[in-house]
DNA sequence: ATGCATGAGCA
DNA sequence: GCTCATGCATA
C-alpha cells in the first residue's frame, strides 16, 4: 500500500524568492520537484470526461492536439441548455451580478514562458488561417500582417506595461470578419453567425430572455448563450490581437484595478465559471477588446501591482492511488464530516486540511460537471446549484453511456451524467471514483 | 488547462 | 466549515 503522497507535499514552502518582480514572470519558481512523477490527471480526465466531452478529451489526452479547436462549436454549452433547458433557468436566475463588487487583487501574473506556449499552441492550431504560422517564433504569434502590439519587449506579461503600440488590428480583423466584436457583444447584438469557426451553432435554440431585473451594467444580462458566443469570440479576438490570457489579466487590473489571472480569463473562455461570474467579467474583458480594438497604440497605464507574498502551501500532490481512494470516499459522502475527514486523512496519510480542501474542490467541480436541476427557481427549492457552472452541459455530447452518470448523486438529487462517454475511456487513473462508482 | 490552495462571506 | 471566486503552481 503505497498511500504515500509525492514528496511535494510540503507543509509551508516559503519560496519567498519569489516576490514576482513585476519586471519578469516568476519564471524562477521552477522550484518544483518534479517529483509528481504520475500521470496526472487521474481526476481530470474524468472530470474533462465528464464536462467536456470528445473534443476535449482528446484535446487531453492528445497533448500534441493541444489546441482546442476554437472553431469547435463550443455547442457544448449551447447542447446543453438546449435539451436540458434547466441551465438557462438557473443561469438566469443567477443573473444578479455584481458588477466590480470584488476586491482588487494584486495579482502577479507568473505564466511566461507558459504562456508563450499556449499562445503558441494556439496560434499554430487555432483556426488562424494559414495567415499567421510562425511557431518558431517564441513572441507573440501575431498575424504577421499587423504588426505586433507587443513591441519589442518580448514578455508577454508586459508589453502592455511597455508600450504596447498596438497597431491596425483592423488588418486582421479583416481575417475573420470578426470586427468590432467588442461593441456588438457588449450590446447584445451579438454577431452568431459570425464565427469564424463556422460554427452554425445554429439549433441552439437558447435561453429564454434575460432575467427581470439586470445588474449588470455594461451589457445587458446576459443570457448564457450570449455568453458562450461572447467567451468564444472573446477568445478569438484576444488571439488575433496577439494577446495572452495573462495579458489580458493584467490589462483589466491596469483598466479597472481588477487584475485576473490567467486562470481566470482561461475558465472564462472555457465557460468554466459560474454564470454569475461570468456575467461579472463579460463587461470587463468586453470593455477590454473594445480597448485593444480602438486603443491602437495607448497602453494604457499599466502599473505593475506590486507583488505580494503571500505565503502559499506548496501544492500537494495526491497519489493515485490516494486520488482514487478520495474518490471513492466522495461518492459515499460528498460532504463528510470533521471527522470523517479526519478519518480518512488519517487513513490516506493526509493532512486534514488536504482532505477537506479536496473535498471542497470536488464539490465545486462536481458542480461544474452536474447539470443544473430544474428544481432552481420555482419549486421554492433553491437548488445549490443555482449558479453552477456553465459548462455542465458538456457532458450531452455523450448521449450514450449516461447510465453512470445516474449513480452520481448530486446535492441536488438530480441526475449527473458524467460523462461515461462512450468515446475513449479515461487512459489510466482512478477510474474508481467517476468511472465506476456505484452510486450510494 | 487544471489541480490544489486561499480567503471572503455566510450560516 | 461551507460555498464561491480566484489564483499559484504545474502538467
Amino acid at each position: 500500500m503505497s498511500m504515500a503522497i509525492s514528496s511535494s507535499t510540503t507543509p509551508y514552502h516559503h519560496q519567498q524568492g519569489l516576490s514576482y518582480s513585476d519586471a519578469e514572470a516568476p519564471i524562477g519558481t521552477a522550484v518544483s520537484t518534479s517529483s509528481h512523477a504520475m500521470n496526472m490527471q487521474s481526476g481530470q480526465v474524468n472530470v474533462m470526461y465528464q464536462k467536456l466531452g470528445n473534443d476535449f478529451l482528446q484535446h487531453i489526452q492528445q497533448p500534441s492536439n493541444n489546441g482546442l479547436p476554437l472553431g469547435h462549436p463550443g455547442a457544448q454549452w449551447v447542447g446543453l441548455s438546449a435539451p436540458h433547458a434547466d441551465a438557462s433557468q438557473m443561469w438566469q436566475a443567477a443573473v444578479p451580478a455584481q458588477l466590480m463588487g470584488q476586491d482588487i487583487k494584486p495579482n502577479l501574473v507568473g505564466q511566461t514562458r507558459e504562456e508563450i506556449q499556449n499562445l503558441h499552441h494556439r496560434v499554430g492550431h487555432g483556426q488562424p488561417p494559414s495567415s499567421w504560422n510562425s511557431p518558431s517564433n517564441t513572441h507573440m504569434a501575431m498575424p504577421m500582417s499587423m504588426s505586433m502590439p507587443m513591441s519589442t519587449s518580448n514578455s508577454p506579461g508586459h508589453h502592455l506595461g511597455h508600450s504596447p503600440h498596438y497597431t491596425s488590428y483592423g488588418a486582421a480583423m479583416g481575417m475573420n470578419g470578426m470586427v468590432s466584436s467588442a461593441q456588438q457583444l457588449c450590446q447584445g447584438g451579438i454577431p452568431r453567425t459570425n464565427n469564424s469557426n463556422g460554427s452554425p451553432l445554429g439549433h441552439e435554440m437558447s435561453h429564454n430572455g434575460p432575467p427581470s431585473n439586470e445588474p449588470v451594467e455594461d451589457c445587458d444580462a446576459p443570457t448564457s448563450d450570449d455568453l458562450e458566443q461572447f467567451a468564444k469570440q472573446f477568445k478569438q479576438r484576444r488571439i488575433k490581437l496577439g494577446y495572452t490570457q495573462a495579458d489580458v489579466g493584467l490589462a483589466l487590473g491596469t483598466l479597472y484595478g481588477n487584475v485576473f489571472s490567467q486562470t481566470t480569463i482561461c475558465r472564462f473562455e472555457a465557460l468554466q465559471l459560474s454564470f454569475k461570474n461570468m456575467c461579472k467579467l463579460k463587461p470587463l474583458l468586453a470593455k477590454w477588446l473594445e480597448e485593444a480594438d480602438s486603443t491602437s497604440g495607448s497602453p494604457t497605464c499599466l502599473d505593475k501591482i506590486a507583488a505580494q507574498g503571500r505565503k502559499r502551501k506548496k501544492r500537494t500532490s495526491i497519489e493515485v492511488t490516494v486520488k482514487g481512494a478520495l474518490e471513492n470516499a466522495f461518492l459515499k459522502q460528498p460532504k463528510p464530516a470533521a471527522q470523517e475527514i479526519s478519518g480518512l486523512a488519517d487513513s490516506l496519510q493526509l493532512e486534514k486540511e488536504v482532505v477537506r480542501v479536496w473535498f471542497c474542490n470536488r464539490r465545486q467541480k462536481e458542480k461544474r460537471m452536474t447539470p443544473p436541476s430544474n428544481q432552481g427557481s420555482m419549486s421554492g427549492g433553491e437548488s445549490p446549484n443555482s449558479d453552477t457552472m456553465v459548462s455542465s452541459h458538456m457532458s450531452l455530447h455523450q448521449p450514450v453511456i449516461t447510465t453512470l452518470s445516474s449513480h452520481m448523486h448530486n446535492s441536488a438529487g438530480s441526475p449527473v451524467h458524467l460523462g461515461g462517454n462512450s468515446v475513449s475511456p479515461p487512459p489510466n487513473h482512478v477510474s474508481s471514483g467517476l468511472g465506476q462508482h456505484t452510486g450510494h
